[in-house]
RNA sequence: GGGGACGUAGCUCAGUUGGGAGAGCACCUGCCUUGCAAGCAGGGGGUCGGGAGUUCGAAUCUCCUCGUCUCCA
């Protein structure tokens, strides 16, 4: 057995089945696409998943990729076992309807023993126990004795999920060797205590379609999808124990052990803490390389999660301040031959990380000033157990990790309720899970993966109208024949010139008409192949098999032609003028408006859109052609040209170049010439998320009604200013300026008045007890006005009660004040105004102090503030 | 998808069974001064995230909504 490195075990792997005839892909992004089952990509077969439906044809029906993947359900046991990691990288050899069992057994077998020269005697295989078919293979064709090949059951080796495509499978196991095992003596393949067994490849043989009443149903075509982990099958071939000691990973294991100073395998714990990082980093490297940012939800919280996870162990090797970010060039080092994306965003990646772990910081900070709160409250109760609850809501709430937590309250002598903890998590758990919808199969079900091999032929891009048939229809989820007037359909047609949503290009509307029939379309979308042409039949009868016209709106497509190149020149621009960290992460462009999200750390400052806005409206004026070319993928990306994350492509790919400005892959309809465009605009620019920019623009027409509309509105201020537009602004400041003087001189005004008013009012005082207590009526006193007149009158009393009422509309109104030494004395304001009010046929309350409220009637007012003085009167008595 | 927390002045935050919107820093004016966050006096600045509701009265209670943080899936 030779020592092979990682990075030769992958490329032997993919040229091995290329030597099969197999069609070498590249890794696919972690976000899947168009799939919403799914958060991240988890398995070498997930990104297939549509060619091993028939929704979309593949390029080749043998395929073998190397694919990136990310696995979140054990992340607690990273580090601390030899196998567990959340990023790792499948080799899969798959078949779409092409071979089957008979050639995926013995290729694995000639794989494993003849390229990679593994011992014989050291593997051994499992099978579904009823597959006799794969016992036949695995013992007459490659010879392997019976007692090697071990059954198992569906828990083991059956693969489905919910409904959908499944099938037995067959595993090859590596045998590490006595020393490794546990010593029981039931210790074989599957045991769980040790690691003397170790599986390393997992073939899936689909060969059923399981429906809904749970039978099963054998496919015509079966697929196979084979997966075998790149970390596991490198950790065999160069005996070591764990993946952490395999050539690649040990380069960036290495690194962080360097970086934090510790040396690796002296202390069980920090080794912990080093596997960590170097499982995580790794996925924090490539989720971002695939357009992924921190959030709080989703995808982007996975990684956020991963990325504070490696922080908190960063921390516990002494590591205080960001670093996770310099360990990128570990990863760039050892992974950058097989991945030379992540070559190329480098510094994004890098600054990304650096600061998300800066707002980490934050987060700890935060949570460390409610810890402290807790640890003196504890302490004053002369307590040693923080609560679980509080723990949690610590964990929960506030991000707060529970071993930092516990780190903490160690120096206080103080311990944490771990149970309550963890009945809290579990609490959690139940809550989360029992609210999921039971909807997990992995395969989506659509109306149209059921109609079969049809497939529409696109034209859109040379013309705008074509002879057509009809292939299919369906009408309220349900494929028909047939659809008369005022029916809602769903129509694929054999040609059209319709273009499908995608690339974030609406899809066209128009008409599709027959003899004496004529359908509205108002949408246009893509499933696979087939171009679904949704609308509503206006006029007459539509069947299967009719001869038709597909007729675009050719304005609307005009329409959105500009603002598709717009948006290419936009994209261009926002890089020339912010930096190259800039990165499309969503588009949308329609007929009249297009809409671009973009990776960019602040606001846009007013000066950048402006130069943005004008670097896009030089290169229109520039009338630069617009050229549409089909290469293939790779020589595009040689060429430089820009390519999104979020896209997948086939093998040719359109290239879409604005002369030497700009050059990216895309699929969607373009103007011949910028000048077409005419003019752009910018809207708004806001933010969407975190680091996250929208910039919303218009073009042509729209962008002029656009103008028109902001100077019609000027000229309405102008005129209403009676200003000129030049003046416009320093008019509103003096009028600004001069409504706020004069409401300071009003204010003054009703002070001075209200201060004249209290002198006559202090000579109705009557003194009851010391206490001067004033009960009045003023006239057209609003509230605050009242309170004002109330503290005056406290202030020139000293000791005081005062009642005042004034009405307002057809209300009464009641503020009642009393200074301290007067509550002292058993005055409560509270009391007498709810009592006053509901003379007047109101209701009141408040403090001792203060107290207002109101009545609906106002001719009861004398009454009420006669008993007012009563009732302070009686107070003070009492 | 589900749970929790937060959103009050430019910034950091306080606001106690619902009853006059506050502090510190920053800013402006004046004075006193020129050694490390200077001091003193005065002042400007708030749709209490937004919207509905309950109430005589809502920053405070209820519902909806937006944003941020966080945990679970």
């Amino acid at each position: 057995m030779e020592k092979l490195g990682m990075n030769e075990i992958r490329e032997k792997f993919l040229s091995f089945f290329e030597s099969k005839g197999h069609l070498r892909l590249p890794s696919f992004s972690l976000v899947p696409k168009n799939d919403k089952s799914l958060l991240l990509i988890n398995s070498g077969m997930a990104p297939l998943k549509p060619y091993f439906t028939g929704k979309e044809t593949p390029p080749s029906r043998r395929v073998t990729t190397c694919q990136r993947c990310i696995r979140t359900p054990d992340i607690e046991r990273v580090g601390k076992t030899a196998r567990h990691a959340t990023f790792f990288e499948m080799l899969g050899n798959f078949s779409f309807g092409d071979y089957f069992k008979q050639e995926a057994i013995p290729w694995a077998w000639e794989f494993v023993t003849e390229v990679l020269k593994l011992p014989v005697d050291r593997l051994w295989v499992t099978i579904y126990e009823e597959d006799d078919e794969a016992f036949e293979i695995w013992n007459k064709i490659v010879g392997l004795p019976p007692e090697r090949i071990v059954r198992m059951g569906k828990e083991d080796n059956f693969w489905e999920i919910g409904t959908g495509p499944c099938g037995p499978c067959s595993e090859i196991y590596f045998d590490r060797g006595e020393e490794k095992g546990c010593g029981k003596p039931d210790c074989g393949i599957g045991c769980d205590d040790c690691d003397r067994y170790v599986e390393f490849w997992n073939l899936v043989f689909t060969q059923f379609n399981k429906d809904e009443q749970g039978n099963y149903h054998r496919l015509p075509n079966p697929n196979i999808d084979t997966g075998m982990g790149l970390e596991r099958i490198a950790a065999i071939m160069q005996g070591v124990d764990t993946i952490f000691d395999v050539d690649v990973i040990r380069g960036i294991r290495d690194f962080i052990s360097d970086l934090a100073e510790v040396e690796y395998g002296k202390d069980a714990d920090k080794d912990v803490s080093i596997r960590v990082i170097t499982d995580h980093i790794r996925g924090i490297t490539f989720m971002i390389s695939d357009g992924i940012l921190p959030s709080n939800e989703g995808r982007g919280y996975v990684l956020r999660r991963l990325l504070r996870r490696a922080a908190r162990h960063g921390k516990l090797l002494g590591l205080n301040d960001a670093f996770l970010y310099k360990v990128v060039d570990s990863v760039v080092e050892n992974y950058g031959g097989a991945y030379p994306e992540i070559i190329e965003r480098k510094d994004y990646i890098k600054r990304i990380i650096k600061l998300e772990e800066e707002r980490f910081k934050e987060t700890v900070d935060q949570g460390l000033a409610i810890l402290q709160d807790y640890i003196n409250e504890l302490k004053a109760q002369g307590k040693t157990v923080l609560e679980g609850a509080k723990a949690f809501k610590l964990y929960d709430t506030y991000g707060f990790p529970l071993d930092l937590t516990k780190e903490i309250l160690q120096e206080s002598g103080i311990t944490i309720d771990e149970e309550g903890y963890k009945e809290e998590l579990e609490k959690q758990r139940i809550r989360a899970r029992s609210s999921r919808k039971e909807d997990n199969s992995l395969w989506e079900q659509d109306i149209y993966s059921t109609l079969g091999d049809i497939s529409t032929k696109f034209v859109g891009y040379e013309v705008y109208e074509s002879e057509a048939k009809v292939l299919a229809i369906v009408k309220d989820n349900e494929v028909v024949e047939q659809a008369e007037a005022g029916d809602d359909v769903s129509i694929i047609l054999d040609v059209t010139p319709f273009y499908a949503e995608s690339g974030g290009q609406v899809g066209d509307s128009g008409v599709i008409e027959g003899e004496d029939t004529l359908i509205k379309v108002n949408d246009c979308k893509k499933v696979g192949d087939k171009f679904i042409h949704i609308g509503t039949v206006e006029r007459g009868l539509i069947s299967v098999g009719d001869k038709v016209v597909a007729k675009i709106d050719v304005s609307k497509r005009k329409g959105a032609a500009r603002n598709h190149t717009a948006t290419h020149l936009l994209h261009k621009a926002l890089k020339e003028v912010l930096g190259d960290h800039v990165n499309q992460s969503g588009s949308l462009v329609a007929y009249d408006r297009l809409r671009f999200d973009f990776s960019h750390y602040q606001a846009v400052s007013k000066e950048e859109l402006k130069k943005i806005e004008e670097r896009v409206n030089e290169k229109i004026y520039e009338q630069l052609p617009v050229v549409v070319e089909e290469k293939n993928y790779e020589d595009a990306l040689k060429e430089g040209a820009v390519a999104l994350f979020t896209e997948k492509y086939g093998d040719k790919v359109r290239v879409v170049k604005i002369d030497d400005y700009s050059m990216e892959l895309c699929g969607g309809t373009h103007v011949k010439n910028t000048s077409e465009i005419g003019i752009f605009k910018i809207v708004s620019e806001s933010a969407v998320g975190a680091g996250l920019r929208r910039i919303e623009a218009l073009t042509g027409i729209e962008a002029i009604k656009y103008l028109n509309e902001q100077k019609e509105i000027l000229d309405r201020v102008s005129e209403t200013l009676k200003a000129q537009e030049k003046e416009v602004v320093s008019k509103i400041e003096n009028l600004q300026q001069s409504l706020k003087d004069k409401e300071r001189e009003i204010e003054g005004l009703k002070t001075k008045i209200a201060s004249i008013l209290a002198e006559t009012l202090i000579d109705s005082a009557i003194s009851v007890d010391g206490v001067k207590v004033i009960a009045s009526r003023v006239e057209d006193y609003d509230m605050e006005a009242l309170k004002t007149l109330g503290d005056i009158l406290k202030d020139r009393l000293k000791s005081a009660a005062v009642i005042l009422a004034s009405s307002s509309k057809d209300k009464a109104l009641f503020v009642g004040m009393a200074t301290k030494d007067a509550v002292e004395k058993g005055v409560n304001m509270g009391a007498v105004i709810k009592e006053t009010c509901s003379i007047a046929e109101g209701n009141g309350g408040g403090r001792a102090e203060m107290a207002q409220g109101t009545g609906k009637n106002i001719s009861k007012v004398k009454e009420a503030l006669e008993k007012a003085i009563e009732i302070v009167k009686g107070q003070l008595k009492a």
